[in-house]
DNA sequence: ACGATATGAATGAATG
DNA sequence: CATTCATTCATATCGT
């Protein structure tokens, strides 16, 4: 799963078909940022191996920082997918009721948990044929380079160095087109994004649960 | 809707028999859930008459639970089928440009309910129903994901409202990170991005090109 | 058999 | 952190 094309998104690398002599020119250039394998791998290390699962602004930085060498990647990226690994572990938890995991109340279990759900990726090269035709942009990322901190972490211990608890809250998360002055004082304000503003909604979840499993849908 | 049939029932999907080799290494999962009709058509009730369209885990579980009875699911396949399922209409209602009358009341979302009951797909019937093209150029409706009602009450609710008025407008993503003399106070604490921080000076780029920041691990 | 479509599955990204 | 959305891949099935 988590490797489903494992292009090489660092360049303008045309992703080659190896196995149909049909030249299908797959693009690889999306919006998202598309990990490698060793990418994925090294981010699976530091998720299980290391326990790591809400890296630190400073891990981030670091982990980037190496992934770099891979193929491109972004903080946000490595941020992106400690959340969603961790989230998708947890929800996949919630889904399933089989072996609610008693907590061991031991902290330093930092095992090789396998997802309870599937915890095989499939490894091919997506070399198919184009499912429909579409019109690709290009949309190039601005090419910043990695902050040069030298913490050198160990080869086992955790990357951080003992940030503290981070709370992320909600900020704003990207987008920062309009270079301007953008300091935010230590008041603590949320920021919104300019260029949005329009996902207040009056509906709000309710959560049902009144739901009769027998014959009340039927 | 090219609905198999029902067959495999508990058993787990030896309906593929894979009679065709391909020259594909892997197979992933072998093969995915296959729901029944009687699966489907439970999914759809409470698709439609319920209005569940993004069920809480909870609801995923008795769910699951009560659609096991008709065959093997679990909790992913429900979760990944209202998730598809609403993504796909939702879909299909983004790529429906021409001559649709605008409904302006919620009422017309029931109008778009297809009749879980005198619609059994159980073949292949009505099958055809759009001609699904996919032309998409890259143009976004505006998120605006208000459809977060999940009503399990056995009351019918106006589900699908919020669909009609899209500005159909949306920002650039991926900006990229230069948030150019933004830099966060040593002491904040709020909305401050694990991701950044490096970037935060990167408004100077020295290093054009570079690839090595540090070894945190090697 | 091939192509197209429908749809399950996966995941990056974003919001609350 | 939970939940949702958008996009894409993978594949079963049908139409030709």
């Amino acid at each position: 799963m988590e490797n489903q094309q494992a292009a090489q998104d660092q360049d303008s690398g045309t992703k080659t078909s190896s196995s149909s002599s049909s030249s299908y020119l797959c693009r690889q250039s999306s919006t998202r940022w598309t990990p490698t394998s060793d990418q994925i791998r090294i981010l699976k290390e530091l998720y299980y191996n290391n326990g790591i699962r809400s890296p630190t602004a400073d891990q981030i930085q670091r982990i980037a920082a190496r992934l770099r060498h891979y193929g491109k990647i972004e903080g946000k990226n490595v941020f992106y997918w400690f959340q969603n690994h961790k989230a998708r572990e947890r929800q996949k938890k919630r889904f399933t009721p089989t072996a609610p995991p008693p907590p061991p109340s031991a902290a330093a279990a930092a095992a090789v948990i396998p997802s309870p759900f599937s915890d095989h990726h499939h490894m091919h090269v997506q070399s198919h044929h184009l499912p429909y035709f579409y019109n690709h942009h290009h949309q190039q990322l601005l090419k910043h380079h990695g902050g040069g901190s030298s913490s050198s972490s160990s080869s086992f211990v955790p990357v951080g160095s003992g940030y503290g608890s981070v709370a992320m809250e909600k900020s704003f998360r990207e987008c920062s087109i309009s270079p301007g002055e953008n300091r935010f004082p230590g008041g603590g304000i949320h920021n919104f994004r300019p260029w949005v503003g329009v996902d207040s909604y009056s509906f709000n979840k309710v959560t049902p649960e009144d739901e009769t499993p027998e014959d009340d849908d039927g």
